[in-house]
DNA sequence: TAGATTGTTAATCGATTAACAATC
DNA sequence: TAGATTGTTAATCGATTAACAATC
């Protein structure tokens, strides 16, 4: 039953298909019908094996020889990822962050649509931000259940996190795009999938800050680095 | 000589650090000054050893019986990723994205300081997000080499990356967080990190299929689903 | 001392990479 | 057919988890 929409993919495969539909509707946009696992992995710079794993896991198959269709492609991959119906979403908390998501063009082509945010500040209830509605937190509960809604994008401050969520929770969510740096409570069967800004962040520095190491900057700069960085 | 500044640490675990210092200040800030790696794994959901290591890792050792020192761990997390010192960075395209990340306080915390954005659009040059100056691109050359800023932070539409990043590579960048979902051509010794927010959406979009398929959602909302998914 | 906690070494698990058979 | 490409099975690599010794 579990294979019935696809087979089963790993989570690093599952990231890493959104990279291969973008550069898939780029070759569709310019015409072209078939594509092979060579080029894909040459374009994106992945290991050709890696790739076709990957693209196998959406229930695609290619043609020896021949390579695959490039529409198919799109097609399986979408539909591996519950792409190709539009799922509706709330956003909560509309900070700077909040309000760039709202605006994000990248979720209706992935048919994630946000209807309505909401914020705890009464000052933004009434206002719309990218033509989305704002909220009083108080219509939560209600539009949730009149409207059928199962995911929540999260972007309020850390502090107020767990608060909201036990509101979510109450009000029927079972799936919350977290981009607070809380670890958040929830009951078993309900997802949280946490997006670590910060993370990536984290990652970065450490690189830039080795390769520092590795090669010092020059000496003209030497005021900026090198003080207290040593344990 | 790669040793100095902490042992070599897992990507994974360096991704973890900055939940760590997020949970460790929320401590600090409320007195504790001892901690177990116990403790944390149970607020974080992690695993003991595993926060152990991970803590290990940035060179701080703990006291069997008493456990960590709340503030000697974040001075040892920060030192370790280099939060400790601020950097500058700048912005490229002021869209939704890196209009929000230019107000997301989160850098400053984290010792990220965006000096100046700048946008193709001649529009927006001259104007000021966030306190943040908006430049044209001419200026970029020049502003990047009379700072000696290395560190990039890229929001600009897909189709305009990798011009942009050649551009970024000619005025001395050696690093870029990467936000768009192209996967960037640079020469070796400048560091990319890309930044995936559709990875997150893909594995988000994928729990929720899962769920909805192990439980399907009740039969008065059937006219949305279970359409054309089985292939 | 006894007991709790750290830190390390070994075992397991999962993902990537390599080798190769299948196929158009 | 010959050759290129797919797809799978085995081997390697890396990270997590488990077991246990060290220590305050």
């Amino acid at each position: 039953m579990s294979d019935s929409l696809g087979k089963v993919a790993k989570l690093p495969t599952i990231r890493r298909l959104p990279v291969y539909l973008h550069l898939l509707r780029g070759l569709q946009g310019g015409g072209t019908e078939r594509v092979s696992s060579t080029y894909i992995a040459e374009q994106l710079k992945l290991d050709a094996v890696q790739v076709r794993k990957d693209l196998s896991s959406t229930g695609i198959v290619g043609k020896p020889r021949v390579g695959f269709e490039v529409t198919g492609l799109i097609d399986a991959i979408e539909s591996f990822l519950g792409w190709n119906n539009t799922t509706e979403a709330i956003l909560i908390g509309v900070g700077n962050l909040g309000s760039a998501l709202l605006g994000y063009a990248g979720f209706m082509r992935h048919n994630l649509s946000v209807v309505a945010a909401f914020d705890a500040d009464p000052q933004k209830a009434g206002t719309e931000i990218a033509g989305k509605p704002v909220f009083p937190m108080e219509k939560l509960a209600n539009l949730v259940h009149r409207l059928h809604i199962r995911i929540c994008i999260l972007t309020v401050p850390a502090q107020q996190a767990q608060g909201v969520v036990n509101l979510l929770l109450a009000a029927g969510i079972t799936a919350i795009w977290n981009f607070t740096p809380v670890a958040l409570h929830v009951p078993a069967g309900v997802i949280v999938q946490n997006e670590d800004l910060a993370g990536g962040l984290a990652v970065l520095s450490r690189r830039v800050r080795d390769a520092e190491t590795a090669h010092p900057p020059r000496a003209d700069e030497s005021a900026e680095g090198g003080d207290d960085a040593h344990h």
